[in-house]
DNA sequence: AGTTTATCGAGAAAAGCTTCTCGATTGAGA
DNA sequence: TCTCAATCGAGAAGCTTTTCTCGATAAACT
């Protein structure tokens, strides 16, 4: 464990150059993480790379690569350690200490955001949302409260909070940024569609629906557009199947 | 316009090979549309690659070779023709024909997602939620009904609905799958962090809000530490401190 | 004990994505 | 009209990420 935990620090700091962490590779580690833990809750001890790879469908090379950042070692015909390395993953992403959060804008979405449970499990505790309507001012959802957004800044540098969440219409995102700056905010989750002006120091994380949206729209029409087009080329191909693959979508 | 069309239809699928579109280059396209919507919106006919790179943060060649995708032209000294642009992109997204979407689920983040008028403007339309909880079916949120699950299979086939929408907890979300594969859903936009399994001409798009956190988590949790650390070789150089460098990460 | 097989770890190769470079084009100004 | 500067488009180069390959290791089986 104590060894565990060296490795780390050298692979990812000691040697001057903190080999950048592959954008994928982080994006992946929830998966892992939740896998492992899954598991682990089951009562399995060990697992391999090729196991994961198949619940998750990625290749198992590509596990061990993800793997190994975390600094935990495998070992050949029995492969990881669950306990040591589901720990390895929340180090690795900062969760085993639990950051406070705070969320502006309490309408919809901040709603749901506050809702999650899980958060906490993530290292993220949303402590308090903050809005400017003064019909939810002084209320309280899921257990949370909504404050005047004025105070954010000050009560933010005060609790020594580093994390701030967007929830609020395109319009006053930018303000709202702003304003976490102000209070010290270190990292901002942004759900606001727009590209948000920070001072370089400042880590913001855009999540946009839309994005995720394009790529499944534009994947459903090629698969439209394809199915009528590639029906042809089959007919043409083979000749003799009649098998309009078409027909079970419903079109 | 006409051009336009054929272009298109010619590189991505009239030379057999139908190019693949990196997903990347799918994930920013929403962010040209709600710009170059924004500029014409305001009276703008042209925009440069340029342009649309300082807004977005961008390389142009990179903003360019994205566009090109669209099979909208450019022409240099002036840049791309604004109103074609957006159309092009709508058209290479398949948001030109809007797209009817189930929903099941009508919790929170369910609720939320119903409430995002802008939905409707990108091609995806939520006709309806459904649900099991006897306390929500029958109400109406946001506008749309919440029906009973089971009369998901059955309208989704009658009413030709090939997006479904997954917003359940995790324990049910591989049931709702199969029900929406049972009613000829062709691509499902899944809420829930689970690996779903479905055949393979159905397509999955996973949304997992903790692979974003965990990209945050992590980059703020790598520059905390980076701040110690900076602290602390400060402290070296000038005295001879000997400190494990994990040891200020816990805050 | 020796052999077999599953697995890790690391380096090499391949694939994918981004950035660079340069020629071609076009509008603006001399 | 001629020159200049901005821009597109396309191919080359460079970087990042994924996949392949292979040797080493450790457990299970003979």
């Amino acid at each position: 464990m104590d060894t565990v935990e060296k490795n780390v620090e050298v692979s990812q700091e000691g040697a001057g150059q903190p080999r950048a962490v592959p954008e994928p590779t982080l994006r992946r580690m929830p998966l892992y993480h939740r896998f492992l833990k899954d598991l682990s809750s089951r009562g399995a001890l060990r697992v391999s790379c090729t196991e994961i790879g198949l619940e998750l469908g990625l290749e198992p090379t590509q596990v061990r690569k993800d793997l190994e950042f975390t600094g935990v070692a495998g070992r050949p015909r029995v492969g990881y350690p669950l306990g040591a390395m589901v720990e390895g993953i929340e180090r690795f992403l900062g969760w085993n200490n639990v950051n406070e959060a705070f969320l502006v804008g309490a309408g919809n979405l901040g709603a749901a955001l506050m809702g999650y449970k899980r958060f906490a499990e993530y290292g993220l505790n949303i402590i308090a949302a903050f809005d400017n309507d003064p019909e939810k001012i002084g209320t309280s959802i899921h257990g949370k409260d909504v404050l005047p957004l004025s105070k954010m800044p000050n009560l933010a540098r005060r609790m020594h909070v580093l994390i701030g969440i967007i929830a609020v219409p395109d319009a006053v995102a930018q303000e709202v940024a702003d304003l976490m700056v102000a209070g010290g905010i270190l990292a901002i989750w942004n759900f606001a569609p727009v590209q948000l002006r920070v001072p370089e120091h400042v880590i913001v994380h855009k999540e946009n629906l839309y994005c995720s949206l394009a790529s499944l729209s534009q994947k459903l029409a090629k698969a439209l557009r394809g199915q009528a087009q590639r029906t042809t080329a089959k007919l043409e191909a083979t000749a003799g199947v009649n098998d309009e693959s078409g027909s079970e979508i419903g079109l």
